[in-house]
DNA sequence: CGATGTCTTGATCGATATCAACGCTCGTGG
DNA sequence: CCACGAGCGTTGATATCGATCAAGACATCG
């Protein structure tokens, strides 16, 4: 049984940065996908890794980390269903950084090959996959400015937007979402502590830019979110396809 | 006169990438290159512009940078001659970063269509400056674990060691190097402070790090300053373009 | 039912920011 | 040619944000 859901959801994320000819989709969902089960926390891939395949995000969430030299973990982004997880590198042999799963999902590989094909044979699909890289790059320009030159609350505040933002450009409920991150992992995202976390996620429930139950987050105002994260959702090049 | 000089850097940077056959270096010689001369602190491109043109850095220093909402600035790469400069606007439309001379130098501009037209006719050219920005990529990632993860110590030995690798790779001389960039500018590429950023660069040269005379630094033993650093160059990607 | 992971809270510490002031250099205009 | 001012680097004193250390509460899962 070919995997169309999980392919649907990637030609849809292409598709924000796009358009696609209807051969191209086609192409694309002809290549000879594997889907593989992943468990919370296996890694999809790994830093210095040479991969002959690359994949795709089908279910569940990932996240992109780098570790430094004396051991700590910073992440570098997070992934959701429908993202490329790896097609990097396509371009450049060596991973610069692991891919590991935050929760329970699914990918989708392909050899990198069959892609390097179709490639050749429909620019137009590579010029969208190359569009999406870059966006994800920009997306790394504003994790530079939020751990740079941001405090705390606004460095969370923003994270949360964009979270929110990009799962609900990917068609996922975002009314009441449940954030599939430990508050360990927000704080490897955002360059803080788990326990200084847990006080400022507290502090913005308190002054009512976010509301919690468990893992389950509301934005009663996105107003006022946005207004504490300075948030500009301009850097997600969510639409402006050339 | 067309100018080829620096037109030759650029060639240079991107087969630090990957190789490009004869009749693509010639294809991107031929382009309707305009070289512009270009004051310190003057703008080349500014964050929301939807340029229609394209420019390399020809000689000089450059920085990208974005403002948060809050006024405050951060650096987010230094460019280098013979950088391409805002290539991603090939790819996405609005311009998600300002570009700022950090010294008098040379740009050479050409019209988007231009390169278009260019990167129909040779594919290879379109992939090879795909993994030049996919590297530029991975480097805003190595900033985004900087600024989150190291100390202001670790922080300016590593962008010390990125600035001397690069420069290097690039040509330029490096044994006595002229740091072409303030101390402020160093703190808002680091997420720091200038007046930080001057006792750190202090304590550097205390413990034998570096050496400086103005703005002139020399590295006694590189050994440790990466070590200092955690330094390891595989994240600027310059030998491994599939 | 115990073990493990996650969230929570309090007390204290420390790295870096902030505020303030001074000196040097270099370019510019009188 | 000199005087002046702006920009940059330097230094000291103090404040603060977030880290660190420690421990308990709760839920989930084997």
């Amino acid at each position: 049984m070919m995997p169309q859901n999980g392919i649907s959801r990637f030609i849809g994320r292409l598709q924000l940065h796009g358009r696609l000819s209807p051969q191209s989709i086609e192409a694309i969902r002809a290549l000879p996908w594997r889907l593989i089960k992943r468990t919370k926390l296996s890694y999809v891939l790994r830093e210095g890794d040479i991969p002959q395949e690359v994949s795709i995000l089908v279910a569940g969430f990932a996240q992109r980390q780098k570790h430094t030299s004396d051991g700590t973990r910073q992440i570098v982004s997070f992934s959701f269903p429908g993202d490329p997880l790896d097609f990097d590198c396509l371009f450049l042999n060596e991973a610069d950084f692991s891919v590991q799963m935050s929760t329970n999902g699914t990918i989708a590989c392909v050899r990198t090959e069959a892609v390097n094909a179709l490639l050749d044979k429909q620019p137009e699909v590579g010029r969208v996959i190359t569009t999406a890289l870059l966006a994800d790059a920009a997306v790394s320009r504003e994790w530079v400015v939020n751990t740079g030159r941001r405090d705390a609350r606004q460095r969370l505040a923003h994270l949360l937007c964009e979270v929110l933002v990009r799962a609900k450009a990917q068609q996922i409920e975002t009314d009441v979402f449940e954030l599939p991150f430990t508050q360990e992992q927000l704080a490897d995202a955002t360059g803080l502590t788990p326990v200084h976390v847990n006080r400022v996620l507290r502090q913005l429930t308190g002054e009512g830019a976010i509301s919690r139950n468990g893992r389950f987050i509301t934005v009663p105002s996105w107003d006022v979110l946005e207004e504490i994260a300075g948030f500009d959702d301009r850097f997600l090049h969510l639409h402006d396809a050339r």
